[in-house]
RNA sequence: GGGGGUGUAGCUCAGUUGGUUAGAGCGCCGGCCUGUCACGCCGGAGGUCGCGAGUUCAAGUCUCGUCACUCCCGCCA
C-alpha cells in the first residue's frame, strides 16, 4: 500500500507494514481488535488498522493476557511486542504481514465499545438504513473501506493529469442563483434580504463559459453538484462530484481529444486485468443509438443489435403488427444467436417479462430446417420470411424476437429492455470490460408530448450543428446540437457540448423554444451579457467521479462509493438530515411557519 | 406521484397445508482449551414475528390497511 513512515506517538509501526525483515525488532502497535482466538492459555489477536492487520500473541502467563480476553472485537489496542518469524507451518499467506507475528508483553486499552450493530470482520450484507445509520462503523468493513481509497486514488489521478495536460483548477460558488431550467434546485434562504434565496448549483455550467469569457483557457474542478432528484441504484440523491472542465477555441474533437486519454488512463491504470475500449472511442449518432441499441447509453459488451424491419411485416397476414404499422408505428426485431436450442421455458419466460413491463407479449420466429417455427411464423410468407432472415442477419437455430409499437420512441425503449433482458438471461455481457462510447449528434429540440410545443430536448445552451443558419432554414426538430454523452458499459458517465457562444444565435435559439429576448436577458443574465464581450468558442464535459469509481470498484450501487451518503429518501440517517432547525433561526431567513391548530 | 420486492433474536436467515413452548449460524454472557488465523468444545441469556385491524376454535403463516427500507418508472435542461 502507501509507502512512508507510520509512526506517530503511538505506535512504531502500522498494522500494515512488518515482514521477515523486521524480525527481532521491538515495535509498537495501535489498532482495532479485527478478531481473536482464545486457546485459554495462548490467545492470538488479529490487530487491525488502515493499513492492513498483524496477528499479535499473547502467550501463557503474559501479565495482560485477563485484560485482552476480556475485549469485545472493535475494542482498540496498543501493543507492545518484539516481532517474530513464524514457523513455516503457521504462515498466513493470505495476509500481507503473514510471515510474522508480534509477541506482545504489554497491551493497554486506548478505547471500548460496546454491543456492535452488525460484524466488521466480515463481508456480511446486511439491512443498507443500518449501514448508513453506523456509517462510521461501515466503513471500517475493507470492501467499503477500499472503495473511498480507490475513490481518493482516481480523483487524485484525474487531477494531477488534468494538471499535466494545462487545466487550471478553479472553485466555483456554492452559493449561487436558482436557474430556471433543468433539475430541481436546493434552496437556501438569505437573511440579509428578505424573500430572496440562493441556490446549490446543479454543475458551475455557467461559471465555467464565464471562465472562457475570462480569458481562461483549460478549467477543471472536482466539482460538488446539486440536484434535488429522485435517487436510482446510480444516481446518489442530493448530491455528487463530477470532474466538471472547459476548453476555450475548442471544437467537438478537442473535446474529445482532451478527456479521452484521460478515462481511458484512468481506467487502464485501476482495471486491475479488465480491458478498456482501445482509443479513440466509437461515436454513435443519438438515432443510431436509438435504433440499435434502444437507448441514449447502449452497454456495448451486449452483443445484441436491434434491427428494424417494419417493410418485412406491411401489409403482411400479421395482423397486429400490420395495424401498428398503419398507425405509423414501427416493428424491431433481435436476432439472437442459436436461441433457437433453449427450451420452451426460456421463451415463456421472456414473455412473462414482457407482459410485467408493460409490452403486450413478446413475438418470436425460430429459423429451422430452412424454414421458420414459433408463434408468428405461420403469418409470413416465405419471401418475407427470406427478407426478414436478411434484415437480422439470421442463421439456422436462432431465434429472432420482435417488439411493435405505435409510438417509434417506445418501441425504441421495449427493444432496448428486450435487448437487456435476453442478454442477462443468457449471460451475453462479458463482464471483464470498460465498453466506451461517444454518443453524438443529439437533436437540439423535441415535440413536447403533452402540449406539443417545441423545447430544448437537453442542454439550451449547445450549439446547433449549422449555426444560426440552421436555426433560421432548418425544420426545428431536424437540428442536431453538437452535444455528446460519454458512455461506459451502459452508464452515462458524462454529458457535454459545444456551447453556444454568440448572442445573436443564442436568442435565436431559445426563441425557436418560445422564449422571449427579454426572458434569456433576465434568466440568464451574466452569461448572455458576458457574452456580448468577446466570448471565444468553447466547450466541456464533465464526467461523473461516483459512477466512475462505482464502475472501477464494479458496486452495483452507487452508495458504495460515497463516504457519507444519503439514502433513497435523501436523508442523512447518521447525521439526521433533513433536520427542523429552530423557530429563532427561521426567523432570521424570514420564514414563518403557519401556526398549526 | 405510480409499480415490484423485502420486513421473524443485536446481525444474517429458516419457519411445510393456519395447529403444542417460534428455530439455526454469527455475536453476547459463563465455563474449558498452548499454534490458531471464520480456532475448537460445553452451557446460558436474548423475540411486541414492522405496526393496526379483520377472518378463524386457532394467525409468523390468510385478508385489508398502514409504516419503513430497497429496486424500477416518472423526474434527472
Amino acid at each position: 500500500m502507501q509507502k512512508g513512515s507510520f509512526q506517530t506517538s503511538f505506535r512504531s509501526h502500522s498494522c500494515g507494514e512488518l515482514t521477515a525483515t523486521d524480525e527481532g525488532s521491538a515495535v509498537v502497535l495501535a489498532g482495532w481488535v479485527h478478531r481473536k482466538r482464545d486457546h485459554g492459555k495462548l490467545m492470538f489477536v488479529d490487530l487491525r488498522d488502515h493499513y492492513g492487520i498483524t496477528q499479535c500473541v499473547f502467550e501463557p502467563g503474559s501479565e495482560c493476557f485477563p485484560l485482552v480476553e476480556r475485549l469485545p472485537n472493535e475494542s482498540i489496542l496498543q501493543v507492545r511486542g518484539k516481532v517474530v518469524r513464524r514457523s513455516g507451518d503457521t504462515v498466513n499467506e493470505t495476509l500481507a504481514t503473514g510471515e510474522i507475528e508480534v509477541v506482545a508483553n504489554e497491551a493497554v486499552l486506548l478505547s471500548s465499545t460496546t454491543l456492535l450493530p452488525f460484524p466488521i470482520n466480515q463481508d456480511l450484507d446486511c439491512a443498507e438504513d443500518l449501514r448508513l445509520t453506523y456509517r462510521f462503523l461501515d466503513l471500517r468493513r475493507e470492501k467499503v473501506h477500499s472503495n473511498i481509497v480507490l475513490r481518493s486514488e482516481v480523483i487524485s489521478y484525474l487531477r494531477n493529469t488534468m494538471i499535466e495536460q494545462g487545466f487550471l483548477e478553479i472553485q466555483t460558488p456554492i452559493l449561487t442563483a436558482s436557474s430556471p431550467e433543468g433539475a430541481r434546485d436546493y434552496i437556501v434562504p438569505s437573511r440579509i434580504h428578505p424573500g430572496k434565496f440562493y441556490a446549490l448549483p446543479q454543475a458551475p455550467q455557467q461559471f465555467k463559459q464565464l471562465l472562457m469569457v475570462a480569458g481562461f483557457d483549460r478549467y477543471f474542478q472536482i466539482a460538488p453538484c446539486f440536484r434535488d432528484e429522485d435517487a436510482r441504484a446510480d444516481r446518489s440523491p442530493g448530491e455528487f462530484y463530477q470532474l466538471d472542465f472547459e476548453i476555450a477555441f475548442a471544437s467537438q474533437a478537442d473535446v474529445f481529444a482532451a478527456i479521452e486519454p484521460v478515462l481511458h488512463g484512468l481506467f487502464s491504470k485501476f482495471a486491475n486485468g479488465r480491458a478498456v475500449s482501445p482509443l479513440p472511442f466509437p461515436q454513435i449518432s443519438f438515432s443510431d443509438a436509438m435504433l440499435k441499441y434502444g437507448t441514449d447509453k447502449p452497454d456495448l459488451r451486449n452483443p445484441l443489435i436491434i434491427v428494424d424491419v417494419s417493410e418485412a411485416f406491411t401489409n403482411s397476414a400479421f395482423d397486429a403488427f400490420d395495424s401498428i404499422l398503419k398507425k405509423g408505428g414501427t416493428v424491431r426485431a433481435i436476432n439472437v444467436p442459436k436461441a433457437g436450442s433453449q427450451p420452451r421455458s426460456f421463451f415463456d419466460k421472456l414473455d412473462n417479462w414482457a407482459k410485467e413491463n408493460g409490452m403486450p407479449g413478446l413475438g418470436y420466429i425460430v429459423r429451422e430446417n430452412g424454414g421458420a417455427k414459433g408463434p408468428i411464423a405461420k403469418f409470413l410468407t416465405e419471401g418475407r420470411l427470406q427478407q426478414l432472415f436478411g434484415l437480422t442477419s439470421t442463421n439456422e437455430q436462432d431465434a429472432v424476437f420482435f417488439v411493435a409499437d405505435a409510438h417509434i420512441d417506445t418501441a425504441a425503449k421495449y427493444a432496448g429492455l428486450l435487448r437487456t433482458q435476453i442478454a442477462k438471461t443468457l449471460d451475453l455481457i462479458e463482464q471483464n470490460r470498460f465498453e466506451f462510447c461517444w454518443v453524438v449528434d443529439f437533436p437540439m429540440y423535441e415535440k413536447d408530448s403533452h402540449t406539443g410545443t417545441i423545447q430544448f430536448s437537453h442542454n439550451p445552451f449547445s450549439m446547433p450543428q449549422g449555426g444560426i443558419d440552421a436555426l433560421n432554414n432548418m425544420e426545428p426538430l431536424e437540428i442536431k446540437a453538437f452535444q455528446y454523452d460519454v458512455v461506459c458499459n451502459g452508464i452515462e458517465l458524462s454529458s457535454g457540448a459545444i456551447r453556444n457562444h454568440d448572442p445573436e444565435t443564442l436568442y435565436r435559439a431559445f426563441e425557436i423554444a418560445g422564449y422571449e429576448r427579454s426572458d434569456v436577458d433576465e434568466k440568464f443574465a451574466g452569461m448572455v451579457n458576458a457574452f456580448k464581450f468577446g466570448a471565444p468558442p468553447h466547450g466541456g464535459c464533465a464526467p461523473g467521479i461516483d459512477r466512475i469509481v462505482m464502475l472501477l470498484a464494479d458496486e452495483p450501487s452507487i452508495r458504495e462509493v460515497i463516504a457519507f451518503p444519503f439514502n433513497q429518501q435523501a436523508e442523512d440517517l447518521m447525521m439526521k438530515a433533513p433536520s427542523s432547525v429552530s423557530e429563532h433561526q427561521l426567523r432570521e431567513v424570514h420564514i414563518f411557519l403557519r401556526k398549526s391548530k
